[in-house]
Formats: C-alpha cells, sequence, structure tokens
DNA sequence: ACAAAGTATAGACCATACTCTATACTATAA
DNA sequence: TTATAGTATAGAGTATGGTCTATACTTTGT
C-alpha cells in the first residue's frame, strides 16, 4: 500500500508517518524492480509498528526508546539474551510506572477524601 | 526561604522554579512590608507543590494539567463540587493510565515469551 | 493531452518544557 | 570599600514531537 492507505488505516498522519521514517522508527519496502517512481510501499507490519509505537507513546516512551523498542522487537540485530535482557528491563520500567501511578491515585482519593469532608472550605 | 534554598531542597534548579513562577505554577509569597530589595521569599508550601508539579509530571501530566490541578488543591477558586469533580476526573484518568499500562506489560511479556521459545531467531 | 490528485524531499514553523546568557541590582564578607 | 556571590528580568537557545509549505515529479481520469 502506500502512504495515504498506510495513514488511513492507523490514523497517523502521512506527515508524521514521513516523520518516523526519517526518524528510523518505521522504514517502507524495498522494491528491488527498477521503477518509474520513488513511491514508497508500506505493509502489515508497518500497520503494526505504528500501532506499537501509538501504544507505546501513550504509556510514556519516548520515540528514540520506542525506536530501540521496535529494533529489538523486530530487528535480529541482537542475541537473544540482550533481547530477553531488554523485554525483561522494559517490563521492570512499566511495573515501576504502574507503582508510580497507584501512588499518585492514593494522593488524588486522600485529596478529594479531605474535599469531602469539607477540610478545604465550608 | 530564597530561591536557591527552594532549589537545593527541591532539587529543581532556580531556572526551573523561575519557569514554573513563569508559568504561573508557583507564586512567591509577597512581603508586605517594604523592602530595599526584589528577593521573592517561599516556604514549605512551595516546597510541596514542586513536590507535586515533579510527580504529577512523572505520571505523564502536563504542566498546564498540573496548574489547573495545583489550582484546585490549593486554591479556594472553585466551588467544593466543582473541585470534587474535578479530583475524581483526574483518578479516573490515572486509573486509564495504569491499565494502558497493564495492558502495555501483557504486550512486552508476550513478546519476551516468545523470544524465550524461540520464535525469533534460532 | 491536460488537469487534478497523490507522492517525495527539504526545510520552515510550532508547542512544550526547559536551560542558559546578558544585564543590572543587592547583600555580605574581608 | 571593593570583590564576589546571590537575586531579578528579559530574552535567546535547545530538545522532542510533531505540523505545514514549497517545489517537483508521477499517476489517473476524461
Amino acid at each position: 500500500m502506500l502512504i495515504s492507505e498506510l495513514s488511513k488505516k492507523t490514523g497517523v498522519s502521512i506527515h508524521t508517518i514521513r516523520f518516523y521514517e526519517n526518524k528510523g522508527l518505521i522504514e517502507a519496502t524495498s522494491d528491488k524492480n527498477i521503477k518509474t517512481n520513488k513511491y514508497k510501499k508500506y505493509d502489515e507490519s508497518h500497520i503494526e509498528k505504528i500501532t506499537v509505537i501509538k501504544e507505546a507513546q501513550e504509556v510514556g516512551f519516548t520515540l528514540s526508546e520506542i525506536k530501540t523498542l521496535l529494533d529489538n522487537w523486530y530487528g535480529g540485530k541482537s542475541t537473544k539474551e540482550e533481547q530477553l535482557e531488554f523485554f525483561s528491563a522494559k517490563i521492570t520500567e512499566v511495573n515501576a510506572k504502574i507503582n508510580q501511578l497507584k501512588q499518585a491515585r492514593k494522593r488524588l482519593e486522600e485529596v478529594r477524601k479531605s474535599i469531602e469532608k469539607g477540610e478545604c472550605q465550608e
């Protein structure tokens, strides 16, 4: 598929897709056939990667972290051990974030309770 | 205390404290006494606010969201009902973030498992 | 054949959240 | 009193993550 279709299927703008491509997060499939144009081709794997980018961003990872994540996820550049280590570390990070959020929730609930009790204004 | 002390006690740079002040997140206590200088004074409440800023940032809130949070937390500008509504909404947001992170963790654990099984490389 | 729509590249521009520099005034210690 | 250290303001500069514009080439429909 071409970029506009990928854009429609992912909900990510053409500009942003190109931005990701420049950053090295995704890479269009190179067609070895000599073509008259420079139109880039994308497939299901690109949809999946963009989905991962969106999900990872929502939970607070930066694009540079996500690039490393995708490189480990799809690229075979590192050994099995390195990959296992990488994902274990990421899971630890996510657990830490969950705990921070639980703390924040507790704080917010305390504030809400104190407002309910009318400690702030009568 | 003066700004350098606040900086030391919070671990936030003087520049950043002034940046927060310009953004309206904190406000130095105005001393009614006529003084020869323009040195701003801070107290424990400012330490607490900066702590809240840091905590809220860690869990993904923007400065503008945090400003609203602080205004509701410390300022009596809104009614009890509005405050309750605000904090309930924030708690809902935090819960949503926790769920997203749990989903992300599940995803990452699945990837880790598939690597363990050697599905990616032999 | 020609207009309209799609694609590519490069670079400008924007918002957020800092971070630093220049300049000037103030306080303190020797 | 004079150096130096701290404070204030204004504005420039940086990094991240986009978003948009200009220009040029390609494809498609009529």
